[in-house]
This record gives C-alpha cells, sequence and structure tokens, in this order.
DNA sequence: CCAACCCATGACAACGTTGACGCCGCATCG
DNA sequence: CGATGCGGCGTCAACGTTGTCATGGGTTGG
C-alpha cells in the first residue's frame, strides 16, 4: 500500500513535503533546534516516522567538516588474541564516557590489509586512529597527522613518523624471564617468538639476550625458534625443541598464543622444563603458568588519554608512555633443571 | 616553510589548482579513470602528494549513493569474549574476499548503547549490519530493513522483526550436557546462567530443564543461579553453591565466562565436582574440561553467506541457520557423584 | 580536402544536509 | 502609536565529489 518500497532511503526533502513545511523547518523539527512550533515539530516527526526516515550522516559529515564525527578507529593484528581485546576495552571504556564510539578492525598482520583499512577509516574521517600496526614504515600518514588528525600507536611504534605511542616495557620485561630462568640455574634455555618481522619481538629478544649476557650463557641461540605466529606452530616448534639430544631444561614462550602452545606440547610430559611466558594467559592463575605480566585494559586508557587530548586541541610533540611489567612466579617457571637433561631422548 | 598546517585537509579543487587543471581532470587523474594524459595525470599526482591530499570518502559517499560503501558493521557484547572474537573472525575472513571490511563494536550488553552504536553506523551508511542484540525489541530497524539494507541477528534472534538469523542449537547442547550428567548418576547439579533476560540463557535452561525431567529430578531448580555476567561473579557463585550443606556433585556452567569462574572457585578442590560448560575454552583440552562445543568461527561464515547474498541482491524472507553443538567429553564431566556428597561441609 | 571520429578536458548539476540570513506577524514597551 | 524585539519559518549557498554533457583540436578515411 504505501509506495515506500524499494525508493531507498527517503531523504529530509521528502519528509519535509509530506509534513507540508520546508525542508529547513524540518530539519530543525528533527534536529532538536529551538525555534519551532511544538505542533509543527510533532508534525514532522509523524512523517518522519510514517516514512521511516533516518538522517543521512554522511551528507550532515560533509556540510558541517569533519571535527563533528564521533568514530574512532581502532586497527589490531587479530580480535582473537585476548591482549588486543582487552587492550580494545580499556580504550573503550574512556572513550565512551566521552561520548566517543570505538570501532575496531582486525589486520590480521597483514601490512596491505591494514593500509586498506586505515584508508577506509580516514576516508571516513574518523575522529581519530589508535594502531598496532604490522606495517614497517607510516610515512603513508604524515599528512592526514599533519593536518591534525589525531593517531595513537601502540603496542608497536610509528616508523618514520613522530606520533603519540604507548608501549610495553618489552625489553625490561623478557630481561626478567631470562633473569628468573637463569638465576634457577637453567642454562639451556628454549626461547620460541612470533614473526621476526615485529619490533615486540626484537625488543623481547633483546632484551632476553641482555640476561644470557650478563649469566654468560653463549650459545643460547642455538635454542632459538622464531616466526611462530599462532598456537599450533608454537605448539610444533616446543615439540621440536623438546626432541634434540640435549633438549632444554627451561622455556620462554614469548607471547601469549606462544605459551598456550607450549602448554599444549608440554601435556602429560613426565619432567616438564620450566615455563615463564610473556603475556597473561587464560587460566594462567589456575594452572599455575609463570608469566612477565602487564596491564593490557592499561595500556588502552593511556592510549585513550593521548588521543582525547589530541582531540581538545594539544598541540605539543609526540609523546611516548610505556607500560611496566612484572614477573608473576606461579609454579611452572620455579622448576629447576632436570638433573637428567644431559640425556639425550 | 608549506603554508599547509592548519588548513584542514585539502581538497579536490586546491590539487586541481596547483596542477593547473579543472577539478573534474584532477578526479579523473586521481580515480584510475582512462581519459587522462599520461602527463597530466603524474602531474596532478605530484601536486596530490605535495598537498597530502586524501579523497574525501564522506563525499564521494554523498555523491554516489550508499550502494559503494565497502565497511559492515558488527555489533557484539563483548569484544574481549572469545566465543564474539572467533565468531568476527570467521565473518570477516569470507567478507574480506569480497572486498568487504568489517568494523567492529562493543554494546557492553548495554541496550541503549547498543542502540546508539547501530544508529551511528546506519547514519554513516554501512554497507550491512551484523548483531548479537542484547535488546528486546529491534521496531527500531524496521524501517532501514525495509529498505534493503542487510541485517543478520548472530547468536540471539531478532525480536519484532523478521531478518536472517543464525542461532546455536542452544536446547539441544544444554539438553546433552544435562543427559550427560544425569547419566553419570548426578541429581545435585549446580547451574550457573548468565544474565537472566538473554535469550540464550533461557534456550539453554529450557533443554536443561527438558533433561532433568526426562531424568526425573524434581528440584534442580533449587540449584539454579542466574545472572552471573562475569568471571568473578561466576566465582563466587560457585562457591556458594559448594558452602552449602548439601552441594551438589556437578555443576553446568552455562557458557565460556562461567565455565573459567568456576575453574577458579575448583582449584585446589581435593574432590571437585563433574563439570560440563557451554562453549569452549581456552586450554580446555590441555585442562580436560569438559564442554558442549560448537564453531563460532562456523557461524560468522554462515552469517557473512546471509549477509553477502542480501548484498547480491537476494529478496527472499528470513531465514534461519542452526548450528550444532557437539558434547566433548574430557574427564571433568565424567567423574562420579562423591561418595561422601550427601555430608555437609 | 572535408567529414566523421576520437581523445583530452572542462562546465555544470546533483547527492542531503545545515549555517547564515531574511522576512513576516504578533507582542511588548516607552 | 510607532519602534523594537522575537518567535516561527523560508531561501540560498555551500560542504567535496562524480555523472552527464559539451567543446575543441587532432587524426583518419573516402
Amino acid at each position: 500500500m504505501t509506495a515506500d518500497r524499494k525508493a531507498g532511503r527517503p531523504s529530509l526533502a521528502q519528509v519535509a513535503a509530506l509534513s507540508g513545511v520546508s525542508v529547513k523547518t524540518a530539519s530543525r523539527a528533527l534536529g532538536g533546534e529551538p525555534r519551532v512550533a511544538p505542533e509543527t515539530r510533532s508534525r514532522v516527526r509523524d512523517a518522519a516516522d510514517q516514512l521511516g526516515y533516518r538522517l543521512n550522516g554522511v551528507a550532515r559529515e560533509l556540510r558541517r567538516g569533519a571535527s563533528t564525527s564521533t568514530l574512532v578507529g581502532l586497527l589490531i593484528g587479530d580480535l582473537a588474541n585476548p591482549f588486543y581485546s582487552r587492550l580494545a576495552g580499556g580504550l573503550e571504556r574512556d572513550l565512551r564516557m566521552r561520548g566517543l564510539q570505538l570501532i575496531t578492525a582486525s589486520t590480521d598482520e597483514d601490512p596491505e590489509w591494514e593500509r586498506r583499512l586505515a584508508d577506509a577509516l580516514l576516508e571516513r574521517r574518523v575522529r581519530g586512529l589508535v594502531i598496532a600496526s604490522t606495517a614497517t614504515a607510516h610515512a603513508h600518514f604524515a599528512a592526514e597527522h599533519r593536518h591534525g588528525i589525531p593517531f595513537v600507536f601502540v603496542d608497536r611504534p610509528p616508523v618514520e613518523l613522530a606520533a603519540d605511542t604507548v608501549l610495553l616495557d618489552n625489553h625490561h620485561g623478557a630481561r626478567q624471564a631470562g633473569v628468573h630462568l637463569t638465576a634457577a640455574g637453567h642454562r639451556r634455555i628454549g626461547v620460541v617468538g612470533d614473526l621476526s618481522r615485529l619490533s615486540t619481538h626484537r625488543d623481547r629478544l633483546d632484551g632476553f639476550a641482555a640476561a644470557m649476557r650478563v649469566a654468560g650463557v653463549a650459545n643460547w641461540a642455538d635454542y632459538l625458534v622464531e616466526n611462530a605466529h599462532d598456537v599450533a606452530a608454537a605448539e610444533q616448534a616446543v615439540l621440536g625443541l623438546l626432541g634434540r639430544t640435549a633438549p632444554p631444561t627451561a622455556l620462554f614462550t614469548m607471547n601469549n598464543r606462544i605459551t598456550l602452545g607450549a602448554l599444549r606440547a608440554l601435556r602429560g610430559h613426565p619432567a616438564p622444563p620450566a615455563l615463564v611466558g610473556f603475556d597473561e594467559v587464560d587460566l594462567g592463575d589456575v594452572l599455575g603458568v609463570s608469566v612477565v605480566a602487564h596491564d593490557p585494559e592499561d595500556m588502552g586508557r593511556r592510549a585513550a588519554e593521548l588521543l582525547l587530548d589530541r582531540i581538545d586541541g594539544h598541540r605539543g610533540p609526540a609523546r611516548q608512555v610505556v607500560i611496566p611489567t612484572r614477573l608473576l612466579a606461579r609454579g611452572s617457571g620455579e622448576r629447576p633443571p632436570t638433573p637428567a637433561a644431559t640425556a639425550g631422548s
């Protein structure tokens, strides 16, 4: 009966026509502006309801200029990684208090897709962008950044761009892990890491290397496996290490997914090696997994702080926030070297 | 030196002026249209680079009409819940293959915030919307839906709206859990559930009740605790159940967060009750946790399928897909009732 | 040598909204 | 009683882009 099917979404002009007022009055009535007669306002509202009208935010945004957007973008490697989702949670809560809405997109650690996502969000004129970037250069964002769009880099620093940044203390955390294990007497420590191109990986490796240097463990890199990007790869890597003639007496798993893979590999092992992981893992306390912990929510909150500050007009130079780490000894990291460890399998 | 600071983002007109061509030619050159002299094209490109120009997607979208958007929205309760993030992962992969970009926002199970997020995305004219809705009515979306915007409801069905839906087989899964536990001899089963208003909760409860009816367990609801929405609340709920004079000999934890809370509560327990959880949990296999499992990624893929079909112009009536569940017996669910269970604490 | 054609480019309008401004009529005030 | 004010409403232009149509110069072919 109603002829509104298929006609596309109705415009303000149609609402105005139906309610017998000018387009501008309809805009005023629906926009909550003051100078409208109550009777007119309700007539316009009725017409809008009848047509199923919804404001065209695209047109509004164009007319008003970019500063009215309430959307903030977050680009991360993987939604399903609890580190990122907790970071997103902390960020979101603080943005919401300011009426800003967080939209998150996953790059799958693909630099090209990351660029396309960033483009899509920037073209849509988001109010700001928070990125855990997988790319190796960010000059691409220089123009936007100069034009005043707030950028905050989290977890991984920008390259060739001076922008606000929130990082973990990767070096220190990994050094703690190394010190902890060598102090317990371990000399053969299996180290399993993520994609070698990631700055977090390199920083953690540096920190661990520093601990090895201090402890006088020269050949530690013999037990290093890199590019274990998912749980299954990590499990295989650990199984490989354990199968060696002189297997490691301890493991340092350099992120949460790798720790999960290691725990899977160690299942039912009669004399499991000691284990320290970077990042918290679910049920880590229940399972007694020693980890280098930190606070992803706080990272999100600090990122929100930097971003909101820029949105409020702060113009100073790029700032950098470092989130501390602390080692939680829960049992797995305190196991001594197995006596028979020198024997091959 | 360059006077481009603070001037806002440059427009096509400025690029055109700098390169000495008309706005339309600049548009053609940057848009990759064919009829442009190579030399002109590179001149325009240089000017764009120099100014740090980026296409204004808002204006383009307005000019071209909504059908060009490549953004699909996903609204979920909580980013940090692995069920949702895996669903998002499955959805995203299939959308990406079609060049569509998924943006995810978290409603925090707040119906009002959900509405505002949906409004923001719909006003921005996303190409489609996938919702795990926490609201109790969706007539609000009726107009958009009639105007052809594709909606897919996941995990929870729409109310007062006929739209495509992907659901879990909650009833069957919960019934399986109940049958499994009663078959092992349990008669006092602690049941811990999420917010009682959620349809998933009600469906699971119905399924469990059906199993109890068949097994002849009349007073099962005496051991029911609802509205345990986070891990801490679930832990408390389980501790409360265990502290009763006649504690349950088994637990049915109705979602993944609740299962985590229960595992925490059961830590170090000398004779833990049997446990079956709904949803998979990380390390569930390592820990030997019996669960009613399903495939969240598949849920995402099916949602993508329905959505893409609509985007491709399918106009049929609303469809409903049900994702099966299966019980994974890993140990925790097969523990028999503890003999001394009738004794109080 | 002129017609027919194509290529590169430009002028113009339109997408849907809102800010700036103007106009009319009625109430208020000196 | 005329000036002033203001409430209610309309007209117009502009945001930045792209589709349509037009134009001028060069090439091709009969």
